[in-house]
Parts: structure tokens; C-alpha cells; sequence
DNA sequence: CTGAAAGCGCTTACAG
DNA sequence: CTGAAAGCGCTTACAG
């Protein structure tokens, strides 16, 4: 084993007490004694044990982070703002997958059970009954908080973009450019990104006069095949609409894949707007106009309300709940043919 | 606080070390005593606190992945693939972006010394001297493993992909498309795995009569950005290489971006060759011909190795080092016009 | 098969 | 400012 705090003390001539003083709370000790002490822990490389001072101190300074793909790369750039601002507190990040976790039959608040986070950072929004029935229970729900996702039931607090907001844009963008006739491509079934950015479509649209059909509705998922699979329902539209709002970027660049196949131009035929602003959403062809979040943003809004709840730093000047979002205007848009 | 393994043994009227053994060893226990103890472990929602296991057994189950770049959506699927392997042993995983981790001025192996993981996957080839120097340490290097990237010197375990197997793939299928000038885009200066892939495209064409001249080596990051960039300098090279082979997707598909914007057609005028096969390869414009790295696999792997590493588990079959890449060709290379 | 007891490495009232 | 001592919640030889 490595050095411990005996060991320190001993060589420092010191009791253990001083030590840990020494270390946590350095006022608590005489200037000349710490600095003899924190030579012996420099000299021979110290660490306090991590497990023995959160067993001590009944505190495991590490959160966890709950994503529903981890493989999913549109949530990395969330997970690096998590972890910048948890890393400003010295706080670990812990990351599971909740859908791989679930087929473990483990739960997927078992290290919240276990004391080995603090608290569970849930980016997932549509947790399975089982998970549903133990954020009922007032030692797990009061440590959880919900980012970009979260559940319509529930009085969870909750970081998130505003997705009406993005989807109001989206429309006032194409409509202000002429469109009249609009398609919206969903993501799935249940989730609640997909229901509010449609609902901020409608509204929008209801707004200029218009609405939108259920022939005007397609998709099911956010992924690039779900985008590409759409083209031919799109293509296949009589009359065909002049612009398609989609729910991600993966789904706008997989459509655009798919109209391209069909032999439609975008924007000439068809426009695309996207949701997210993805990092290759500016190098793809045509760029994609989209709705940007700011993910970054998102993991640090939701690492810093974690943090409040659980009592940790300072509270944020404003609880920030919902982040803006804007419209970056690319070519994937344009004024519809006449 | 939460109930605890006291309470348990007080209950089912056992001491402490049956309860323990009931949960860890059944076998030691006999049949009747094992139920009646985890009838009221289910009752009362007992978990063994994860701090206290931990310290006593000396073996933190838990792992950690040091990534270069969190929020760089490469390395999401190599993650999913370390939590998959992990969660199957009852491990966890920890994550930190060692950019970020340097820049506070704690170390980036600080989580092996304050024992709260049992070993780090390394994803980053190029520490900084600091961490180059912890790495020398005895009890530091029997606990990390390299995966993806890796460092020159040293003798880590590692687990990567054919870099060069993979370089020596795009060369073979330009030249068998009658490519004779082809061009390489490099990542960054330093990086391994660019060096690995350039290596394998010098020997490829070496066998085919070919070479690489300093003039047809461009580029000097992994990103869109840079890819996108480096279009100037293809399209205004005299005489044009009529293909080139790009160190990752990311350059390439900023290149053909770039390309694009100059007016040259991708493959009509230059065919491109990435690296890597992220999702949306297949689904940009032109699809992206590119060698097929198994990110899935790879993290798997790397988790696997570590678990051997540290005695968990059973060692796998063999020891997988190096795993095998694959062209997967697509719309952005054809035959060169004449 | 089971229990009493020691001990993993810390921190923190309590005293002085 | 400093120390002795208790205790966080487990596991594991050691005995029986």
C-alpha cells in the first residue's frame, strides 16, 4: 500500500488530526506546521484516500451522469460542460447508460443507493416505469435533476433549450422566405423534445395563418436513417411541400440524403431546417440552416443547478432553467420556386 | 442516513459478517438463513455503501477513461464500448478530459492515487510532460492501458486499430481505380495515429511504384475546420493530385466542402478517402468512401485488457491488440478522368 | 455454518 | 493551535 495519513503524521511529528487540518482547513493550523507537513505530503507524492474521507465524511464528491445512448455523439459536447463545471468544484463525473444499465436488470439509481454519487444528472426523458416508481421516492428524487430531456410528470428541476422557441424560429425563418406549405419530421414517439418543438411549430404557424395537416407529419426518430427513410414519404407528397422542419440535424442530413437520391435539390425543391447544430451541420451540402443549442451551456447550467441542489458552491446568480436557442441561417434554405 | 448493514443483521437477528457474507459469498451461508436475510435487504432497500466496500476491500471497482477531447464526438462510441465491458463486471466508469484536467494543475492520474478507480484507459497518446513523468512511476503504469492512441515510448498495453493496414487500404483502392497522384491530409504534428496511417500509405504506394512527395502533404488537424481549409491548397496545386486520403472523416468531409465551394466536384474532379466511418459518412454528399475503424470493438477491448490487468475477470481468449479496419467504399471515389 | 473483533484511512466534535 | 478517541460501514481472517 501506498502512504497513508499515519504515516505523514508520524514523520511530521504530528497527530493525524493536524494533517487532515492541514489539508482541509489550513487556517485551523499554525503557518510553521503546515508547511512542515505539506513538505513530508509533497516529498512523499500523499493523497488522501478517497474512499475512507467520503466514508467519513458521508459524501462521495462525484456526480453521475444519465444518458439514454452514450454512443450517441450529439450528447459529448453536453458531457464536456458537465464535466468542465464539475471539475471547477472538484467534483468526479461518473457516466452510465441508462438503456444498457436497464437490461443489466440493475437499477439505474443503484449508485445513488450505493453513496457513490452525490447525485444523478438524468438526460434521459422517458425512464422506464421501474426507474419512474424509484424517482418517486423523495431520497432519490431529491437528487436528481433533469438536462436537455426531462419527464412531463414530475416536479423535477430541469436544464433544457427552449424548444418552442427553436421551433417558432424555424417556422417565422421559412415563412419569412415564402414557404407556405410546411412538413415537420419528428423524432420518437413519446419524447418530449419532439412534442415541444412541435408544438412551438404550430403555434408559429397559427401565428401566420397556417397549420399543419397530419399529411404533413412524418418521422419517428432522430437518427440520420430515420431522415433518409423520410425522403421517400416526402418525395412521394402530392402536392409536394416546399420546406421540412426536422427535429435534429441527423434527421435533416439523412433526409437531405434521401432527396438528393430521389433527384430533388435542396434548397431549390425542397428546403431543410435542422435542430441542434451539430458540428458538421455547417460542412454539409448544402450547409444546414438549424436551430443552434448551446450544449456546452446546457452541461454547465445543468452541473450548476446539481451542484445548489446538493449544496455544493455557491448558488448560480439565476437559476437558469431555460437556455435560448437561435437560427443559423445556411443554404439548406431559400425562397420556394414559384 | 440510509439503513445499513447493521440494521440488516439486527433484523434478521445475524451478525454483520453473515449479512456480508449472504450478499458477496452465498455459497458460505446456509440456504435458509441467505433467504430470511435478503427478504429484509428487499424489504428495506439495503445497497452496500460503495465507500466503505471499497476501503475495506482495497478496490475501488470502478475505472477510469481519459479522453484528449470529451466533446469530440469521436471518441462517444469507443466510451459506450468501455461501459458495455465494464458494466458486465460490475465496474464503473469514470470519465475526465485530460485538456481540461491540465489546465486546472491537478494531475491527470490524480484519481488513481487518491485510489477512487482501479486503473485508467488512456485515449490520449500526447500527455504533457507531467503526466509523462507520473507514467514512469511504477504503481502508475501497471494501471493504465492505452486504447485508440497510444505513446511511442514506453511499453503499455494498448489496443488500437491497423492504422497502417488502413492507410495501405485507401492507397490500394485509388491505385486500383488508376489513381497515380494522390495526396495525404494529416492530423495533428505529434499524433500517432496520423504518423501510423501516413506510414501505411508510403509503404502502399511504395509497392506500387509510388510515392509521396513533401508537396502532396498537407493538413495538421483531425477537425472540419481543418479539412475545409486545406481545400485551397488541394485546388490550387499544378498539376491537381486526383484523389486524396484524409487522416479522419472530419478532414474529409470539410475538404469536400471546401472543394465544393472552389468549384471542383468530388469524385469527378478528386476523389477523397477518409478515415475512421462515423455515421454520417454514409450520409453526406457525395457518401464518403473510408476505412472502417470498430469503435464498439475497440472500447470493449480496452475495457477487456484493463480487467485482466487488474485481475478481473477472466483473461479474454487472447490478448487483442490490434484490431482490423475495412474499406468501405463509397460515392466519393471513382476512376480518375482522363 | 456463524460470530466477535479488528481494521481499512480518514474527519470531527470534544477537551485542553 | 493541537491531540486522543470515536466512528463512518463494511469485510475477513480467526475461532468455534
Amino acid at each position: 500500500m501506498s502512504v497513508s495519513i499515519k504515516d505523514i503524521a508520524k514523520i511530521s511529528g504530528v497527530s493525524t488530526a493536524t494533517v487532515s487540518r492541514a489539508l482541509s482547513d489550513p487556517t485551523r493550523v499554525s503557518e510553521k506546521t503546515r508547511q512542515a507537513i505539506m513538505e513530508v505530503v509533497e516529498k512523499h507524492g500523499y493523497r488522501v484516500n478517497s474512499h475512507a474521507r467520503s466514508l467519513r465524511r458521508q459524501r462521495a464528491d462525484a456526480i453521475l451522469a444519465l444518458l439514454p445512448d452514450l454512443g450517441n455523439p450529439f450528447f459529448s459536447v453536453i458531457l464536456s460542460g458537465i464535466e468542465l463545471e464539475l471539475q471547477d468544484h472538484g467534483m468526479d463525473l461518473l457516466v452510465a447508460d441508462s438503456r444498457a444499465t436497464e437490461r443489466t436488470g440493475r437499477s439505474v439509481f443503484n449508485h445513488l443507493h450505493a453513496s457513490r454519487v452525490d447525485g444523478v444528472i438524468c438526460l434521459d426523458g422517458t425512464p422506464t416505469d421501474a426507474a419512474r416508481a424509484e424517482l418517486a421516492e423523495p431520497d432519490v428524487a431529491e437528487r436528481v435533476v433533469f438536462a436537455c430531456e426531462w419527464m412531463a410528470e414530475g416536479d423535477f428541476p430541469y436544464v433544457r433549450s427552449d424548444n418552442r422557441g427553436g421551433g417558432a424560429l424555424a417556422v417565422d425563418h421559412l415563412v419569412g422566405l415564402g414557404h407556405r406549405d410546411i412538413a415537420f419530421l419528428r423524432g420518437p414517439v413519446d419524447n418530449i423534445l419532439t412534442e415541444e418543438r412541435e408544438a412551438g411549430v404550430r403555434e408559429a404557424l397559427a401565428k401566420h395563418g397556417l397549420g399543419l395537416s397530419d399529411t404533413r407529419v412524418g418521422g419517428n426518430d432522430f437518427t440520420l436513417e430515420a431522415g433518409f427513410e423520410a425522403a421517400e414519404w416526402i418525395a412521394g407528397l402530392s402536392p409536394r411541400p416546399t420546406a421540412v422542419i426536422c427535429t435534429s440535424d441527423q434527421i435533416a442530413i439523412g433526409l437531405m440524403s434521401g432527396l438528393r437520391e430521389r433527384g430533388l435539390s435542396v434548397p431549390d425543391d425542397v428546403s431543410v431546417v435542422g435542430f441542434d447544430d451539430i458540428a458538421s451541420a455547417a460542412y454539409v451540402t448544402p450547409s444546414l440552416t438549424t436551430i443552434r443549442q448551446d450544449r456546452i451551456g446546457l452541461g454547465r447550467a445543468a452541473a450548476q443547478v446539481m451542484l445548489k441542489r446538493i449544496g455544493v458552491g455557491k448558488a448560480p446568480e439565476a437559476c437558469v432553467c431555460t437556455l435560448p436557442v437561435s437560427l443559423m441561417t445556411r443554404h439548406s434554405t431559400a425562397a420556394p420556386k414559384a
